[in-house]
DNA sequence: TTGTATTTTCAGAAATTTCTGAAAATTGTA
DNA sequence: TACAATTTTCAGAAATTTCTGAAAATACAA
């Protein structure tokens, strides 16, 4: 497995960029050589092409079926466990995208909710509350609201992140069927 | 400054959820605190309820200030620095969505465009090339969809939200209001 | 079974990130 | 100007994360 100079660029920076997607280097290496190359690889031909060792492999790959963005292949006659991407492009968007929501929102959310059902002692605490209530509320809609991205048919999805500043009139559009004030702006 | 037990749990959890946020321990705690306090604090008081050295907390402010998150303030008779969050929850909340487009995304997106650029040399990079402009064609589409919904107006932005799976049927309103089929699912 | 291929584990090494604290730089005052 | 208050810097220490590689565990075939 020789990795082209195009796929190495394209496999660093995936390692560069992993630790802001929230894997580590060679996770995010992996991820990337299996979503370019289109036949499966085998753990000792990752470890191969990225010069990592096969131990790290192991671990690695363990993380990406917890991330659930590989998918095991065997083929006839060969013992060796295969890995490609799980999905097309999108389905990996919509993985990636939906792991990081519970890893990101949900813990906090957790705690938030915990920590809202003191009473506060005194004013201090009344105020502290105030603003944690606010990040609550805010960041359950956006969990919600993520939610429900992530569940929508592709083709409205995409429709959706077309629409661009659209978006404003379409829902005005929908103020308007729904019965509110007649007189456009 | 004493931090109630509240308080201590809002702003450690901070602290841990930094990292997958896009900030480290001490950044994160500083931002939480600023954020359930009305009051302005000064570094040395960052420092002491926070418990961390003055050096550190320097460093953090600095940070926070890159990503626009804190506001400088001066007492009258006070030579020190005091800082806020900079602006309500939803402020602070589309700030840090801006900055984590621009740094998670913008870059990926930069690489790809050079790599498209190049001829591909043979069939193996000609596959791997199709799958970059793919994920380049789904990271730019949403860039640009993040863009719009942290321009949108906070009312516009609720509404959107709060839609829920709404946003199918108001898809469907929009396409038949710019003349697709009359027909209804 | 036994033997071989393969994967997983995990202790310690290496690399990276974060943090401290003292010194240097800056700012404002008199 | 001299001086005191404040902030910033940054070398090295500490903490954390990542990685290696050998040993253990597992899976499968004969």
């Amino acid at each position: 497995m020789k990795l082209s100079s195009q796929a190495q660029a394209f496999v660093l920076h995936f390692g560069e960029m992993g630790s802001r997607w929230g894997f580590n280097r060679t996770v995010g290496q992996m991820f990337a050589l299996l979503t370019i190359q289109s036949e499966p690889l085998n753990a000792d031909q990752l470890a191969q092409a990225l010069k990592i060792s096969r131990g790290n492999v192991s671990m690695g790959l363990k993380e990406l079926q917890a991330w659930r963005l590989v998918e095991l292949h065997h083929l006839p006659g060969d013992r060796k466990d295969y890995f490609t991407a799980a999905g097309s492009i999108w389905d990996l968007a919509r993985t990636v995208f939906e792991e990081r929501r519970k890893r990101e929102l949900d813990p906090t959310l957790t705690l938030l909710r915990q920590l809202l059902l003191n009473e506060p002692q005194d004013e201090q605490e009344t105020l502290a509350q105030q603003k944690m209530q606010e990040v609550y509320d805010l960041l359950e809609l956006l969990d919600q609201f993520a939610n429900t991205l992530s569940r929508l048919e592709q083709k409205d999805l995409l429709k959706l992140m077309k629409l661009g500043s659209g978006i404003s009139k379409l829902l005005e559009l929908k103020a308007r069927a729904k019965g509110g004030s007649t007189k456009p702006t």
